[in-house]
RNA sequence: GCGGGUGUGGCGGAACGGUAGACGCCGGGGACUUAAAAUCCCCUGUCCCUUGGACGUGUGGGUUCGAUUCCCACCACCCGCACCA
């Protein structure tokens, strides 16, 4: 006699340790069954398990199960992107040390991913922290170096004058250091970069391939990357032989130009601001503030007036003024543009503010008047006008026709630009894979030698002065240069994690110590069948794995265009919050301290009320988090995995509720109760049920394949009513075994446990999807909506496959649609088979 | 600021241009029980002159016999913006 309730406490840990004797998910390279990747973006170990991660890799595992069901072998790896800030944020504020501190949130974390009984093959686990991953990782950074793909340039980071340190973006706070509170300052380094502009075009290409990646994801990459067509051109400045290289992508707007503005560290200004004291302190204003494009263009718009006139080049005798401008960027194109306010709203911001003229040279109507008003520019397309020879051309004839003057004259040419800018590996910081060169006075830079690979980094190191501990290393950096054998310097800058990313799954598919992979296996599991992690990674991580897959290939170490066939973006998990006013600002309450009372809530610890705020994605800031570990305890693995599965469309947001979870649990007890208490020996056919049966595996199946699994989980529940519903015949027992099945890559603990409980077998985990009879998947009767004026009067039942001059007869004979056309004279009949009439009276 | 997305009952959502609200949660009523828990059954978009009807998918327009679905404009919220991962 089974037990009347399930008890995931006891069955949960069981059939884990059942799956792992068997070896039920280790993936077998040799296996002659078609091969399916499966692969969740990989974790950073932060500590604990966040309920994001259970939602990213309950949905990962869903499919992966599915798939073995279903005649794959199925690789279904884990590993950890273990180098990063928070390790060293750890090491900073409570004294431990970063690789310390990540191995046992590695540790924490495995333990708590095994407990939702994940179908992972963890013989394959890997941590990029551990020289065992970063040493390969360098080996392909020097091949990649040796191929002409990384250099070094200067480039801007933000600097904290008083902490002497390099910040990252988010520890920049309306243009303050986090710690320090120090206004930041723009400060030039000499750094790594990789060259991914020069794969910017296939990297653009390849997108149309990738035709199970969402369209937004497709379309973020292509904005991105930005490929443009435009002029590079001179304005030659007023007595003087030398101009300024400017780059635009409206070369139709010329006649509109009104000023050139050039980027605060463009040579000419440099070179300007070191015999004016004005423009230096101008120049010296705009290092100040942090780095990043949104911060950049959302500050005001602010030029220095240079006194220097440019001749416009299609009137040589217009001239225009030109400016040092914050809003100009270095980094793009030739770090100098010229304005048309008219067209531009940046431009026309900055017109209005220095009292420069606006000219109209884009009309779309009537008003093609030269003076242009109001404050906002004028994007869209139109004819020219107010430009001479351009006047009455569209947009792109102009475009072209300027671009075709400019090449004749010799004074501009028409250019590809595009807004990808190469990437940029640099970290000073201490918790990363350490770049593999050596600085020598006498030979310059040189490769670490293959043979003293990996560079590992130092234990001993200490955080409690801000900087990168690598500089301050006593005796790490010091070596004897390859080259020369003289005295030489490490390079103490680390790569950024996102390399890190950017190959980890080449590795899953085989792990030689010589070598970072092994080609034949990459052939045979890759490319990711079906990729699954969240939006936020939708254009850096993946433009970057993108293009290390190509860049691999082009230097002939695989054979591999795209690493992932198929993407899918996950929502986020989110939770009300609960606040109350104190202080002048509001204070969080976690779900634990607050009572939910009907409308409202109290906090338990005094019974006053809490305001329920705003569901939002759960952070520790607002303390709206839930624990699964928690969870897991109260429910078992299954009821939380079959929540995570619930409801929202995988790809929304999902609002974590506790009678969400509640009604999971009894949805868990309720499948036992069907299945521990059915009449196993009745026999006889039960027509109606086979059918639901069969059309529920079919659409089941469909819906897992399509990631759909919020429509899967409905489906189950309406065939778990029906078999509830059903008189006992032994259709109605072989559905109850099906069903067993059918939930199985879902709630696996209780699937187990019913199967062996039915007598079946080995493990549910390693048996054969049902198949379907296509016989029964179909209706004979069907209901047939019959509107008036496109308004429901009523609905028939009608045997499918009626002519149309049936339905449209039985349409007329009711009573309500002659009730609702009263009399009308019937203009028109539209007739939909075995689905709709409608009546135009 | 720029790029991308989302918007349907009290809540999460379903719906090849064709019966809006499947399925779940919450709520209400009932059964069982000494009682509670658990379980089972029924009801549950709003409004009205309630055997019926009107309204209803963020807002305002449009296309169509018919629009949650297609087009245009707007509003709100969310994600990304190159050193968070």
């Amino acid at each position: 006699m089974t037990d009347q309730r399930f008890d995931p406490s006891s069955a949960d840990g069981r059939w884990q340790r059942a799956w792992e004797v068997a070896g039920s998910f280790r993936a077998d390279s040799d296996s002659n069954k078609p091969k399916s990747y499966v692969l969740e973006m990989f974790p950073y170990p932060s500590g604990r398990i966040h309920i994001g991660h259970v939602r990213n890799y309950t949905m990962g595992d869903v499919l992966a199960r599915f798939k073995k069901l279903t005649g794959h072998e199925v690789l279904h790896p884990m590993g950890w992107d273990a180098f990063g800030m928070p390790a060293e944020n750890a090491a900073m504020e409570k004294g431990v040390h970063p690789g310390g501190w990540t191995r046992a949130n590695i540790e924490h974390m495995k333990a708590q991913l095994k407990r939702l009984g994940f179908a992972l093959d963890w013989s394959r686990e890997l941590a990029t922290c551990e020289p065992e991953y970063y040493g390969h990782e360098q080996a392909l950074f020097l091949k990649l170096h040796e191929a002409g793909l990384v250099y070094r340039k200067e480039s801007e980071v933000n600097w904290d004058p008083v902490d002497m340190t390099v910040l990252a973006n988010e520890q920049v706070i309306d243009g303050k250091g986090w710690r320090s509170g120090a206004e930041i300052e723009k400060r030039k380094l000499s750094q790594w970069f990789l060259r991914i502009t020069q794969f910017a075009d296939e990297l653009l290409e390849g997108l149309s391939s990738l035709d199970t990646w969402p369209d937004k994801v497709r379309l973020m990459q292509e904005n991105w990357i930005g490929k443009s067509k435009g002029l590079r051109c001179t304005f030659r400045l007023v007595d003087s032989d030398s101009g300024i290289e400017v780059f635009t992508t409206r070369p139709d707007t010329m006649f509109g130009a009104s000023f050139v503005a050039i980027a605060p560290d463009h040579p000419l200004a440099q070179r300007m601001a070191a015999t004016v004291p004005d423009l230096a302190a101008f120049v010296a204003e705009c290092k100040k503030g942090g780095t990043t494009a949104a911060e950049i263009e959302t500050q005001e718009k602010r030029g220095f007036n240079t006194g220097l006139s440019v001749s416009h080049p299609l009137e040589s005798h217009w001239h225009l003024p030109v400016y040092v401008a914050n809003f100009v960027l270095m980094d793009y194109g030739t770090g100098a543009i010229f304005g048309c306010p008219a067209h531009d709203q940046r431009d026309l911001d900055f017109a209005r503010k220095y009292g420069l003229p606006v000219h109209r040279v884009v009309a779309d109507g009537d008003e093609t008047g030269e003076v242009f008003r109001g404050d906002e520019a004028y994007t869209g397309p139109g004819h020219i006008v107010n430009s001479r020879w351009l006047d009455g051309m569209t947009v792109d004839e102009a475009k072209a026709a300027v671009i075709a003057r400019a090449e004749h004259e010799g004074w501009g040419k028409g250019e590809t630009q595009w807004r990808l800018r190469d990437w940029g590996v640099s970290r000073q910081r201490y918790w990363g894979t350490p770049i593999p060169f050596i600085h020598c006075a006498a030979c310059g830079i040189v490769p670490v030698p293959e043979s003293q690979l990996p560079v590992v980094l130092p234990e001993d190191v200490d955080f409690k002065t801000p900087g990168n501990p690598l500089e301050r290393h006593p005796t790490w950096k010091q070596v004897d240069c390859p080259g020369c054998g003289g005295s030489a310097q490490r390079e103490t800058d680390t790569l950024d994690t996102f390399v890190d990313s950017s190959w980890y799954f080449l590795r899953f598919a085989s792990q030689p110590t010589d070598k970072p992979f092994d080609r034949d296996e990459v052939a045979k599991w890759l490319p990711v069948e079906q990729y699954i992690g969240g939006v936020e990674h939708a254009i850096l991580h993946l433009l970057y794995a993108r293009f290390w897959t190509r860049a691999l290939r082009h230097i002939g170490l695989i054979d591999l265009d795209e690493p992932f066939a198929s993407l899918f973006t996950q929502g986020m998990v989110t939770h009300e919050t609960y606040s109350r006013p104190q202080g002048g600002r509001d204070i969080w309450f976690g779900p634990e301290e607050v009572e939910r009372t009907g409308h409202g809530a109290t906090l338990r610890a005094d019974g006053g009320p809490v305001t329920i705020g705003k569901v939002v994605k759960m952070s520790k800031s607002k303390k709206n988090v839930v624990d699964p570990d928690t969870i897991v305890d109260r429910f078992g693995a299954d009821a939380v995995r079959w929540f995570m599965l619930s409801d929202s469309p995988p790809e929304r947001d999902l609002p974590w509720s506790e009678s969400g979870i509640e009604g999971c649990w009894r949805f868990v007890q309720r499948l036992w109760r069907l299945f521990a208490e059915h009449d196993t020996a009745a026999t006889g056919e039960d027509k109606a049920l086979d059918r639901k049966l069969h059309q529920t595996v079919d659409a089941v199946a469909r819906d897992i394949e399509a990631l759909a699994f919020n429509k899967a989980v409905a489906r189950i529940y309406e065939l778990t009513s029906a078999i509830e519903k059903a008189p006992p015949s032994a259709s109605r027992s072989g559905a109850i075994r099906t069903l067993v099945q059918l939930v199985a890559p879902m709630m696996p603990h209780l699937a187990e446990e019913a199967w062996t409980n039915l007598g079946q077998q080995g493990l549910v985990a390693e048996s054969d999807w049902p198949t379907v009879d296509p016989a029964l998947l179909v209706e004979d009767e069907v209901t047939i909506a019959v509107q008036v004026k496109g308004k429901l009067r009523d609905t028939l039942t009608v045997a499918k496959g009626l002519s149309n001059t049936e339905l449209e007869a039985l349409a007329l004979a009711s009573d309500k649609v002659q009730r609702a056309i009263d009399g009308a004279e019937v203009r028109k009949v539209i007739v939909v088979p075995d689905r709709l009439v409608n009546i135009v009276a």
